[in-house]
DNA sequence: CTGTTAGCGCTTTCAG
DNA sequence: CTGAAAGCGCTAACAG
């Protein structure tokens, strides 16, 4: 019913093997021939069957990215870099199939076992896996190329991207001491996520270079949730009444932050300076338009293609870091003078 | 190099065949054939191939999303939806594999193309494709499973289903009448667009129904993002400073609305009251938090999963409508008294 | 330059 | 209940 490579054969008196090669530009074909072998393909609506192709070479051209399962609302950036990836993947004449792991069942192996039967060319992982996930021991051992993103992984063809974290959380401080503030607050993400790590690193980093003292009380953490970084800067508020600016791990929590602080009386940047990270495109709309560390996303999602091509064509694998530029709006008040 | 069913089958001195049929649950195995085979499987850690599977029965277990390729801004709803679909669809087996078209190259007949040459077993259209576009005329007249978002299209095996976007404007509009207001402003969307129209009709709605008169300068056609909305809010003050409320066809254009209004001086809602649509769960964190009319995308997204399972299924096809619910939040002032 | 042949891994008759 | 055999659509090795 779906005409195939055998009724272009029959079509043009040639034989199977033929029509294969004019379709994919062998080696030594008569250009007459090919020529007639194209022309049927069109006229008869020839369309190939990846399967059956998959199954001869033993390999196709399918990408998987993985993602840890949770709902849109947790995974911003993942949604920032897909369209990315997906564009420049199939520039290389490669497909994206996503699949979601429940990263609280997951099993040892369940990722090989994905690339196998599938026969996946390759696979991306997306941030939002804990830092000592298991998924991470599998691609250790995995002989099919990857990227991770946001973890280092050693590994023969494994590459990993980054955001500079520790770089962005320092600049994002930096610009709120340099705005006249020493009293600072920092909300950060759950602990046993990698990156909520490296950004308490850049904050202390640059608060210590200012000769800045740091009080245990003035870091609080919360869940990377809206609801969560408005709990979180009240009670930040309550211990340390003194602060004049908090620092968020992420633009949701300060979002959630400007919000409830907002209800409660406070307006921002006069009473409180906010600044975020990631640079969700809303923190541009926001009322105040939100200071914020942003991430890029279509660097991010263009060089985690470019790596897994690089692996695939070349085996050649890397590290790259990218660098967060600090977005300055509206959020922060300069309190010198 | 990969094992395969005849490594089973050598292992347990049986046919490939009755390994197959083993492993697929099918009529007559003995119980204990069956258990040895499952056992070797687990063993010599077995997967199965997909793509020799679909080669032979000519069909798969993948199910194209397609989208209008554009970057994550534009389309929140994909993404809202993305993992409900997503998992409700692989509850079902199924696996889902991503497609962007680029909306002005689109040539006719190249879905099917993609649906042929991946034997794929249906589709789901996301929204955002214009509402002629030549898309839906290539789904009328496919063979394949599918099911569009937002847009009506008459055939055999295709569903559609849409949120009820003329009630979710006309539950905004009323609630900014129950409020006070009668000089309301709207911000629409590209004219082009078919959800845009029925917003409109239902703003329109509303306001006929409440005897009030619709000036046409209140009305106004911007392009869905937040500088465009901010723009529009701008340009419709000007030409009717009278408003005392403005109601955007989306929840980013009334951020950018509030937000450049804020920059103006304005405080939201006490100098105008706004309300979204939509339902971008940022809202909630909003400042203030927004009131919009909220898309449940979650069972849009379960829904389409649904509805395609159903036509592969049972070929059974049907139009849904699924309202929106207004979630009144901050953003409206009830100006009565 | 083109035809022949074999086989990828699996399912599905049809026999036994 | 199980085996034998054919074939899905394609590619690759080897002849010619």
């Amino acid at each position: 019913m779906n005409i195939s490579i055998k009724d272009i054969a029959r079509h043009c008196n040639l034989n199977p093997s033929t029509v294969s090669r004019a379709l994919n530009n062998k080696y030594g074909v008569k250009p007459e021939t090919k020529k007639r072998v194209m022309d049927a393909a069109r006229e008869l609506g020839y369309v190939p069957s990846l399967s059956a192709r998959e199954l001869v070479k033993q390999e196709g051209n399918l990408i998987g990215i993985i993602i840890p399962e949770s709902d849109a609302e947790a995974q911003p950036a993942f949604f920032a870099m897909l369209p990315y990836i997906n564009k420049k993947l199939s520039a290389y004449g490669m497909e994206t199939i996503i699949y979601a792991f429940d990263p609280y069942r997951y099993i040892n192996g369940e990722l090989n076992k994905l690339i196998q039967k599938r026969r996946l060319r390759g696979c991306i992982i997306m941030p939002g896996f804990m830092k000592e996930h298991k998924i991470y021991e599998d691609i250790r051992d995995l002989n099919t190329p990857s990227v991770v993103m946001e973890v280092t992984v050693q590994s023969e063809l494994c590459s990993s991207i980054h955001t500079d974290e520790v770089y962005g959380a320092y600049q994002a401080t930096k610009h709120l001491i340099s705005n006249g503030h020493s009293r600072i607050g920092f909300i950060n993400g759950p602990e046993y996520i990698q990156i909520c790590e490296e950004r308490r690193e850049g904050f202390e980093k640059a608060l210590h270079e200012s000769g800045i003292l740091i009080k245990s009380h003035d870091i609080i953490y919360s869940d990377f949730s809206g609801n969560g970084g408005g709990a979180a800067v009240l009670s930040l508020l309550d211990q340390a009444p003194d602060l004049t600016a908090v620092f968020c791990a992420n633009d949701l929590m300060a979002m959630g932050a400007v919000s409830t602080l907002a209800e409660h009386g406070y307006c921002i940047p006069r009473d409180l300076s906010i600044v975020g990270f990631d640079g969700m495109f809303i923190g541009a709309y926001y009322n105040p338009p939100l200071t914020t560390v942003q991430n890029d996303d279509v660097k991010l999602g263009l060089q985690a293609a470019e790596s897994l091509i690089r692996i695939i064509e070349e085996k050649h694998t890397s590290q790259e870091w990218i660098k967060p530029e600090l977005i300055i709006r509206k959020s922060v008040q300069n309190i010198l003078s």
